[in-house]
DNA sequence: AACATACTGCTAAAAATTTAGCAAGAGCGT
DNA sequence: ACGCTCTTGCTAAATTTTTAGCAGTATGTT
């Protein structure tokens, strides 16, 4: 079971990106987010690709399909994350870590901090 | 100046990661670790059209190539962390920081642990 | 009910990506 | 110095990706 995925073409993935973004979204709304905006037809066909190969599924909402992704976003991010460590930090949180605290051009809210904090003494708790 | 860059293909991205990932390769150096490998002639073509577009350069080695991404590691790195966090996250540090907790197998070290908290404690101090 | 609008399915074609072949030159060991 | 191996440059071809066109069907608006 559970074969191997190639991994996805350029629109593919930009696709994949602006669901997870939104959660779901019908042909019109992935077009009208797309960076580089083919035809409303050229994005409903990549849709149907990426149905076909396992990646989306659609409800229907009256007229129109709305697609969802099929891996959890939970799951999606989790793999995004662990690619993100091991291609860019050598998988050292403490790095990853440093570099979010940069991103940000506002400084963190002194809740926010409180409740990273918060993690940390519950990961030691918990012997995480 | 400065004009768009087109987002990466399929190999090409493979091969930038494997290059970020190692710093700097060759071409069989690249073969060596792309997951669904093809000639290596293929893979030196790729290698070829990527420092066209400006994201490699070269140095001679002898008789051989090494390739080095030119958009710096640390750049790189701010730009994927970004596009995680918006793609994945909602923007949310705190999101981000929960997973990547999760993430590994072994518990964190208490040390690092330590070493966490004290980032955060800075960005306390420097109002960030 | 008729019209305009917004979808879909399917198909064909254009464009881009990805692949590999072949000739030539450099380096290395015997 | 010879032959072997590994490299590159260039080019052509195969494959995949990406695009759009056209016909049909539903929706809903007047």
């Amino acid at each position: 079971m559970s074969r191997v995925k190639p991994e996805l073409s350029r629109r593919e993935r930009q696709i994949m990106d602006i669901l997870y973004r939104s959660g779901a979204a019908t042909a019109s709304e992935v077009l009208a987010r797309l960076p580089d905006p083919p035809s409303n037809s050229a994005v409903r066909t990549l849709l149907r690709i990426l149905e076909e190969k396992g990646h989306l599924r659609h409800e229907q909402d009256g007229p129109r399909y709305v697609f969802h992704p099929i891996v959890p976003r939970e799951a999606a991010r989790r793999n995004a994350m662990r690619h993100l460590l091991t291609t860019f930090f050598d998988s050292s949180n403490e790095q990853a870590f440093a570099a979010m605290l940069d991103l940000g051009k506002e400084p963190l809210a002194e809740e926010e901090l409180t409740r990273l904090q918060e993690m940390i003494d519950r990961a030691r708790a918990e012997g995480r």
